[in-house]
DNA sequence: GCACTACAGATTGTATACAAGCTCTTGTCA
DNA sequence: TGACAAGAGCTTGTATACAATCTGTAGTGC
């Protein structure tokens, strides 16, 4: 089994091991703090203790899952703290990308399509909040993230940013499905969409602060949607591991 | 062998592939490019498989190695852009640390402590270039750099800083010990002593501005230093992995 | 001469057997 | 009654056998 990319490695057994053991944590099927055995986990998935012991160092190292001195792994469980840390890093991240993306310039073909990346968020985010497309609008809004990153023109930034992403809850997307009939929900999804024009403008222009310092504030308002969401309890049940959070 | 922390686990032979590993490519003991196996590498360590698999998919997530498509490793190459790039992030994130030490504020003791180190690096760096104590250096300059990621009080950006550092050539130290008798050294050395001081002084007042923006500023002293090394390849044969750069 | 197919080799994926050590419990002795 | 020691069980570390498949090459047919 010579398999291509990292994605695609493991196509079968691996692959389950870490989809499987993700799920586990993430659907709190496993407690916060529970201990995570090779064997207990390879029993619970049906897998060997080969690929599932893979799947418990990847995640080790990803953070989800902490190593216990007296061996195993636990679920690792995050305060409100940590959380608002994730989001500032990946603001300050994003900035940078921003930054980079002003100061270094971007190709015409490129700055096009990113443009056209917020030209369709533009028309989702116009229409009334009945007919909000939500799914196309958080597609939209990870390649516009996606895109940003890649416009810095730094394989290495690229490449942490995306790690950032795979903490809990940094993702740009990472709160709105528990708000989609919030009040405030509209009002941030309106002045982040301002956020993103400004964001795209700056880089045009090559104005390497403004991009970074919106790129930075545009961060803020996944923050703010945390603690919406903190503060209801019956809204955290929809977001898929905020049972990792508060401890 | 339930073993203790992460650097513990796999006390023997998982470590031995480890370190092993690393070396053969920092020493360039394998080519630049050259396509490792899980055979081969197992082979020229004396180890089996199962330690050598974990070891390459480690290095395969730090980014030293590169996944084949075709299956198998290779040694990753980088460009001078890209050690360009690893250091700028590390000076944004560590400017991200001092500016949130100041922001929300450090205690007495753990100031003072930051403090003493930054005396402890002015006598090292008062003395003649001759009798200049390179190592003592270098490591009160390592605990000066660790103390401020611990002082940013966020364990989410500390994890983020070392997983930088684990980037090729983006420690603090990482090209001082080319240039010991360089007159730009001693110049490197001074100015990099006064924005130490700097930060010190801007986290205890609290300036969460120019503390970010001297971090920041810090770190290019390492571009400078990089720069320098480049030009010269008789220098670059002393810094251990810069074989890896320039492709 | 070119293209397609089939086979062989190489390489990783997976499972499992065995080794080693840590922890916890139980029993005994002072 | 308490403390220490010994042993059992659990858990991970390591090695290896076997399976699956991908790549490259060679041969044949059109």
């Amino acid at each position: 089994m010579a398999l291509p990319n990292e994605t695609q490695r493991g196509t079968s057994q691996s692959l389950k091991a870490l989809l499987g053991l993700r799920d586990l944590v993430y659907s709190g099927e496993v407690a916060p703090g529970e201990r995570l055995t090779e064997i207990s986990v390879s029993e619970r998935l049906g897998l060997s203790r080969t690929p599932v012991r893979a799947a418990l160092a990847r995640l080790g190292r990803e953070g989800i899952l902490e190593a216990i001195p007296s061996g195993g792994y636990a679920v690792r469980t995050f305060t409100a703290a940590d959380v608002h840390d994730a989001i500032e890093l990946r603001g300050v991240l994003e900035g940078t990308a921003a930054r980079l993306a002003a100061e270094r310039g971007v190709s015409c073909s490129d700055i096009d399509a990113f443009k056209a990346i917020v030209r369709r968020l533009d028309t989702i985010v116009g229409t009334t909040p009945a007919e909000l497309d939500f799914s196309a609008y958080v597609s939209a809004n990870a390649q516009f993230h996606d895109m940003l990153a890649v416009l810095s023109g730094s394989k290495v930034l690229q490449r942490e940013i995306e790690h950032v992403l795979h903490l809990p809850f940094a993702g740009p997307s990472a709160f709105l499905n528990a708000q989609t009939d919030m009040p405030e929900f509209r009002t941030s999804l309106i002045s982040g969409q301002a956020q993103h024009r400004a964001i795209a403008h700056a880089i045009e222009m090559r104005e390497g602060a403004r991009a970074e310092a919106v790129a930075r504030e545009h961060a803020r308002l996944a923050r703010l949607n945390l603690d919406v969401v903190i503060r209801d309890s019956a809204l955290a049940e929809r977001v898929p591991g905020l049972r990792l959070v508060s401890g």
